[in-house]
This record gives structure tokens, C-alpha cells and sequence, in this order.
DNA sequence: GAGAGAAATGTAAAGCTTTTCATTGCATAT
DNA sequence: ATATGCAATGAAAAGCTTTACATTTCTCTC
């Protein structure tokens, strides 16, 4: 850096007073006489100085960054959540180190490194798993884990705090949504094997035909990756290979939105000919056409929750072993009606 | 914290040697002799231990942390951009701390303190203006600025490198391309009013109507904020002030968006009745209905020529004082088409 | 086998802050 | 005037690392 930087020294020179009067002044201004006070912020004024964080952090052992953990930054619906935490983050003197790890393992561990080099006091886990390596230690460390809070996925066999949405009922909700507006053949497209969110999704659509007593098929359920182009593949292999379902659930609503322009193209109608209901009510939702029926996450609400847990956790020192359940909506917009009559 | 830290000594121990040889070890193993680097990676790998980051930057005076200033990461325009500069941080070995900055002035300046308090090396600067205060010090720094690059927006009076689009440009080519397909009528839709993409995408329309012979009228221009509402009241305003327009320029695709949904609220066809133009590419552009005639802005590419600009900045220590514009290109997809015959 | 030179390692300072403990200064009470 | 106590300040350690300089150990040559 080279820049002949102004440390507390120079303030304490400047103003006549040690070095430790100053950090006072600094941090416990009251505890210091009025006029050394003013002396010693006038000096601070006139060299411009401002703490070496560093520094800082070295002795207290503390930097007040929280390292979160995202797979995507990209994808509009994570976003929303960092603004829900940087908000909390910042009213309560934090900043937050957005750690995109593309759901590769070597990144994640590079950012869970960050807290183990004490560059970080605790980690936000959007990504659906912990970097742990097969020692069950955090990238070698032993035993303690650093604060953590796990946010939007389950991550069964870890009892840590975790904030999520309840994806089964989220789901059921929607398949029964469809279910009541009389639908009989109901098709899905799922999100990515391995998710869980795919999994907890695909059981609430399952639970909901299951209670009308509908029969599920195995041919109505298509394979997807949340991307749009994957929405539309997903209906046009289920449109291929059998008759044609009235409604159609998404996993998320990028392919709820890829379903509706495949259905387009093959000249239907939603929700005149088919029903289509996605699932996060992203930005685009209300606004595409028809503007999309599907379940509202209230992500700033779920991202609040989350980071002010973990505040919670660095300022009690306690590992509050809590779930927080948010509460999630139906919003019925154009593309779901009922099944055109018989 | 209060973990037992695991420092370079503990390892210096069970290794039996002296500290410096483990930071040896570590940094320039090959001046090491292998007997004892091999005793001192054993001791590393049962220790788990990790360098304390804070302690080294404290001593090198670098932190490989870099703040990036954005307005909204909620918007998917910035987090692309993210991604790219991302991924070059990331192969630098650098890491990069998102600012949220809300275009809060208090927020910019909390983040320029970041690299004031010797938390971060530098500052990408993607919202358009450099957090100075008056005295022409970044937040009381006297003198030398701190390792900066703009991005994506001019900033009229600095000389700092710059890697951004020819907005004017480019939206001279969205205008000529309606003109070119027999439009006369152009509306445009532009973005908040002190923003300098505003003003250069206006420029570029304006500059594109004269060359072609086409009067400007201020009638068939809308203010707007970039925001899908915004879109959709400015088409309204347009259509309820005068004879109707061919074509929409819009300063953005998520206006163009909200154009072309105010369009078919009214009964209009988009194109047939009126073609729409936006600007960026966002990710829905090219999904939504009729897909969208923009302007395609290389996104990733933007932040990674600005991170490698960065990496130079830091590694050669002098300031390439530079401007690298990036090529733009116009997308033409189904939301613009020739006018109806007379 | 001695000595020179190179290689390997150790010692200690520096980087900047916070904070404990000690000291000074002052006011009040005796 | 002296003692007592409190408020304000200062000196110095601690936090962990890197690195210049000093020292030791080794290798090779004569």
C-alpha cells in the first residue's frame, strides 16, 4: 500500500496524549476529560486518521464480517435474500462477505477458510451444505464449529439454527391450489436431483394428489435445473410422450416461465388449455404474460431472520439450536384457472 | 472467539522448530530443507492449523479483499457483472466484498472507510460515483486516492481507469435500428433524471433521429426510473398525450418490459401496432413475450476486464489511467418488426 | 581434516491496535 | 496539612505474523 498510512500514533503526537487516550476517545469517549477530548478530535480531523481494522481485529478477535455462502449470486432470488441480511447486518455494525461459490466444493471451502483465518466471525449457509471435510472437521479444524447459520435448506443430521421456508406445505399448497380449481392431471417439473429443495417439493405435490385421491405418474414428472430453458424441455417431453396434462406445477418459476413460452409455441393457451403454477414469485413473476401464479418466499424477511439469529449467536455467545419456519403465501395470478369444462 | 487459536507456534513446537521456519514452510517452501518441511507439514495437517489472516495483513499491509460498490444487487444487470469480476478475483487469489450501497451516500462511505481502514486493497465502482467529500479527500483522506476502477458509468472530471460501454452509442444503434425497419414515430422511455446512462442513451436516440431527418419531440419522451411500473406509466403517458408512436425506445429492459405490458393492456400488439426496444440483455430478455429486441452488454466480460484492470493496478502500483469501452451489440428478437403499411 | 562458502534455521523487530495495570493529579475530608 | 479516593492519563504487553539479520549447520575443496 505504500501510503506513509496516518496510524494512532501520529493522532496521539499530534494531539499530546498517548496513544491509549486516543483509542479512548475512540471507544469509551466518556471516560475521557471534555478537553483532551476535543483536542484529540481535532487532531483526528486534521490527519484524516481512521482505525487500522486490522489492527483492530488482531487484538479484539473480532472483524465483524459475516461470510455468506452463495451458490449463485446471479439468480435474482438469492439476491433478495442478501439485501434482508445486509440490512440487518448493517444496523448492527456488520458487514457481509458474499462468497459465490458456484456449488463448487473448493470455493466453499476457500470462503470457510476466510472464517477459520479469522478474516470472518461467523458463516450464512445458502448453499444447502456445510464445508466439511470427511474428519467431520470444518477444513481441518478440530471439533468446534464457528457460528453458523444455516438458511433455505435442511440440512439433515446438523443441529444448527437454521431459517428456512416449509417447502413440502409451500408445495402442497400449490398442487392443491390447482387440485381445487378442479384439475385432475397434474404434471411437475422438478429442480436438480440432489436438492433437497427438489426432494421437500416434489413430496408436498405428491402429498396433495395423494389426499384427492389422484394417482400419481411417474410419466407427468419431468426432470429440470430451475433454469428457464429446462422449464421448457420439461413440457415438451411430458407434451411427447403421453396426453396432455391441464395443469402443470413448477419447481421454481424460471421454468414455470420456460413451460409457458414451450406451451405457447405449440399454440396452447394458459391457463386456457393448461395451468401453470411456479414456485419463489421472482421479480419477473407479476409481470410476464400471464403474470404468474405461484408461492411467495418473503426472502428480504427470511434473510432479516437469519442474520439477526446470527447476531444472536456471536453477541450470546450460545448456539440457539433453532429452526425458524417462514411463512409462505399463494399468490393466484393469470396463469392458473380451471380446466376447460368437459 | 475464544477458541483456543491454533497459532504458528503451537505448530512451531510440535515440529520442534522456530516459527519463522513454519511461515517458511508455508510461504517459500523451497527454501526449506525437506527433513524438516515435511516435519513442519505434519505438524500443520494434526494441528489444523490456518494462518490468521488478520495478523498477516497486518504485517504485509495487503488484505487481497476488494470492495465492490453496487447500487442494488438485487438487480440482475449488477450481479452478472459480479460473476465476472468474481471470477478473476478469485483466479488472482483475491476476494471480493460486495457494497450494497443502496446509492446512500452514508452506505458509500462506510465502504470507502473499509478501504481506508486498510480492510481491502482497492474499490471497483460500480454505482457511478466516487465517495468523496468536499475537500476532494475520500472521506477525510488527504491526498492519494486508493487503488480505484470505474465501472459502467463515466464519472466527468477524474482520471481514473474506466472500463464502461458506448451507451451513446449504443443507443444509437437501438434508435437507427427502428428508423432502419421505416419507423418515424419513436417514443423513448428514459431512466432517472441525474443518471449519466440517461443521458447518454438520450443523446444516442436524439443523435440518431437527426441523422435520419426526424424531428425530436419532446411529447414522445417519458421519464421512467428503470423500473417495470415505470415502463408501463410511461407508455400510458405517451398514448394519452398524442397520436400514437410506432416504436418504443426504452432505457432499460425491465421499462421495455413494462412498455410492452401497458401495450397489450390497451389491446395493442407488440410489434405489430408498436415495436418496443430495450437495453441491457437482462437474463428474462430473451423469454418474455415476444421475446425482446435489446441491446446485449457483455456483462461478464465487463467485470472481468475490470478486475484484471484492478489486479495490474495493484501488482505494477502504477494507476494505467485508462478508458477501455466495451463492444455492445444490438439482439434483434421478436418485440420489434417493420410499422403496419399505411 | 580444516576452512570457506552456501544452505538452513533461529532471533527479534515491526506492523497497529486495545487494554490491563500503574501512575499522576486533583479534590475532598479529616 | 495530610490522608484518602477518584478521575484521568500513561506505559507496556499482547495479539500473530512476516522478514531482515544473525547464527548455526552442512558440504565441498584443498
Amino acid at each position: 500500500m505504500a501510503n506513509g498510512a496516518i496510524t494512532i500514533e501520529d493522532v496521539a503526537r499530534l494531539a499530546g496524549v498517548s496513544i491509549a487516550t486516543v483509542s479512548r476517545t475512540l471507544h469509551r469517549p466518556d471516560i475521557v476529560s471534555e478537553k483532551t477530548r476535543k483536542r484529540v478530535e481535532q487532531a483526528i480531523e486534521a490527519t484524516g486518521y481512521t482505525t487500522n481494522a486490522m489492527a483492530r481485529s488482531l487484538r479484539t478477535m473480532q472483524t465483524h464480517v459475516i461470510v455468506v455462502l452463495v451458490p449463485n449470486i446471479g439468480n435474482p432470488f438469492f439476491s433478495e435474500i442478501l439485501l434482508g441480511i445486509e440490512a440487518v447486518a448493517s444496523a448492527h455494525g456488520f458487514n457481509i462477505l458474499i462468497g459465490n461459490t458456484d456449488n463448487k466444493p473448493e470455493r466453499e471451502k476457500s470462503f470457510a477458510a476466510y472464517v477459520r483465518g479469522h478474516q470472518a466471525d461467523g458463516m450464512l449457509l445458502l448453499n444447502g451444505h456445510v464445508p466439511l471435510d470427511n474428519g467431520g472437521r470444518l477444513q481441518g479444524r478440530p471439533a468446534a464449529l464457528p457460528p453458523m447459520v444455516i438458511m433455505c435448506e435442511r440440512i439433515p443430521g446438523l443441529s444448527l439454527p437454521t431459517v428456512r421456508i416449509d417447502n413440502e406445505g409451500a408445495a402442497h399448497l400449490a398442487t392443491r391450489h390447482l387440485i381445487e380449481l378442479g384439475h385432475r392431471s397434474i404434471a411437475h417439473i422438478k429442480g436438480p436431483e440432489e436438492n433437497i429443495l427438489t426432494k421437500d417439493r416434489l413430496a408436498g405435490y405428491r402429498r396433495a394428489l395423494e389426499e384427492a385421491g389422484i394417482p400419481f405418474e411417474a410419466r407427468l414428472v419431468a426432470p429440470g435445473d430451475f433454469s428457464i430453458p429446462s422449464g421448457q424441455r420439461g413440457v415438451e417431453r411430458i407434451l411427447d410422450e403421453g396426453p396432455r396434462p391441464t395443469a402443470v406445477f413448477c419447481s421454481n418459476d424460471e421454468m414455470a416461465m420456460g413451460a409457458i413460452v414451450a406451451l405457447k409455441q405449440r399454440g396452447l393457451s394458459v391457463p386456457g388449455d393448461v395451468s401453470v403454477v411456479g414456485f419463489d414469485d421472482i421479480q419477473f413473476a407479476g409481470s410476464c404474460d400471464p403474470p404468474l401464479t405461484t408461492i411467495h418466499q418473503p426472502r428480504r424477511h427470511i434473510g432479516e431472520t437469519a442474520m439477526a439469529l446470527m447476531v444472536e449467536l456471536l453477541e450470546s455467545g450460545s448456539v440457539p439450536e433453532r429452526e425458524v419456519v417462514i411463512e409462505t403465501e399463494l399468490l393466484q395470478r393469470g396463469s392458473s384457472g380451471p380446466p376447460r369444462g368437459p
